[in-house]
DNA sequence: TTGGTTTTTAAACATTTGTTTAAAAAGAGT
DNA sequence: ACTCTTTTTAAACAAATGTTTAAAAACCAA
């Protein structure tokens, strides 16, 4: 039957990157076909279209996406300490792919992928009983009343965006990549802090 | 000479919501003529060409996008008040303007502007004096001692993002537009207390 | 080798793309 | 009315697009 998996594996390898760096409307098939090295028709052959291609790339990445999160929230620790584990492991997974916040978030602008996102992506996060954790401790007075929908957001804008912002905010402030990520690493610490003390109420230890 | 002014800024209007939804690849010149209700060629009679169309549609949208900036920082009061002033002009303005960050963030991330910022956006920033007044204000004590690519990095996470994510937002947690919305102002306020507290020490009043 | 299957290719396809051309329509001054 | 300029249009252009076709190449079992 097979001998060769890998060709199939090099034009999704292929595709996603060019996906990633140009988008879905930004790139023709025939850009891919040069990054695998072959011919356009070999695409369609594997997978059906581009926009069949294209979705699996997306829900790759979606999939990637959500992974530090299930693994954080499915460990044994305090809330607190997942919220600091969260934020570095997010971190390092975004340093080594920093296109992803932004590929995801312009394929669900464009409605590239015009889906509701499927159950088998949030149900995982929901089984790590995550948000029961988080219920209980705003009951206890651990944490302060806050919706667990704000925390979200609060936790996403903080980690995605910067990643997102490079190129804007190298030239806004008209600084290098390695000045910019230095930057990167220091805002890490800085909403680490600032996020764990507004969301966790002091308790004193003595 | 001319007496209708009017169709060189239909086509502006049209070619900016056009731009603004679906991205420069995403969009066709007969996309943008068939939503000013004429022809192609008239969009090269009065812009050369679809990139010039565009960079003055990016242009356009890089100014609004820093006018509220410059707005706040020129203004006459405390450094304090004016992040407060900053998250509540910012918010009112992307809330009229929500595809802004996206289309901004987009449109850098692609190089489809591959010119570097153009000084006349950022001279009027470092105009208002903002940052002489951040670094006095580090010196006398009244704020942490944090960079001010750090703190941009720190607004702009959290009143960029929230507007980029909506689609994200809304289908990760399964709510209408309105709930998001709802989580929107909540985030507002939730970010003035939670930001201003990081930056400013408190100074005992009595 | 032979025959049959899978993989890869070059070429063609019908559309769509951005842009240009040349003519028609509208305006303005006389 | 007439002329000259400005504005708008329909049509055409070459190039690029996603997809398909049919044949070649590679592979594998006998």
């Amino acid at each position: 039957m097979n001998r060769d998996q890998s060709t199939e594996e090099k034009i999704k390898a292929a595709a996603k990157k060019v996906f990633m760096t140009k988008g879905f409307d930004g790139c023709s098939v025939r850009d891919i076909a040069k990054e695998v090295g072959s011919n356009v028709a070999l695409l369609n052959y594997y997978f059906r279209s581009k926009e069949k291609l294209f979705e699996l790339i997306f829900e790759g990445a979606m999939s990637d996406f959500l992974q530090a999160m299930i693994a954080v929230f499915s460990s044994d620790l305090s809330l607190k300490e997942k919220v600091e584990q969260l934020i570095d492991k997010e971190f390092t997974f975004f340093m080594e792919h920093p296109e992803l916040p932004m590929f995801i978030l312009q394929s669900l602008h464009q409605n590239k992928t015009d889906a509701p996102m499927p159950s088998h992506f949030l149900e995982p996060i929901a089984n790590t009983g995550i948000f029961e954790q988080f219920e209980k401790a705003k009951a206890n007075g651990e944490v302060r009343d806050i919706s667990i929908r704000n925390v979200t957001l609060l936790l996403m804008s903080n980690v995605h965006y910067p990643f997102m912002s490079k190129k804007l905010t190298m030239q806004f402030h008209g600084i290098s990549a390695e000045a910019f990520d230095e930057d990167l690493k220091k805002h890490k610490e800085i909403i680490k802090e600032l996020i764990t003390n507004y969301l966790f109420i002091s308790n004193p230890k003595v």
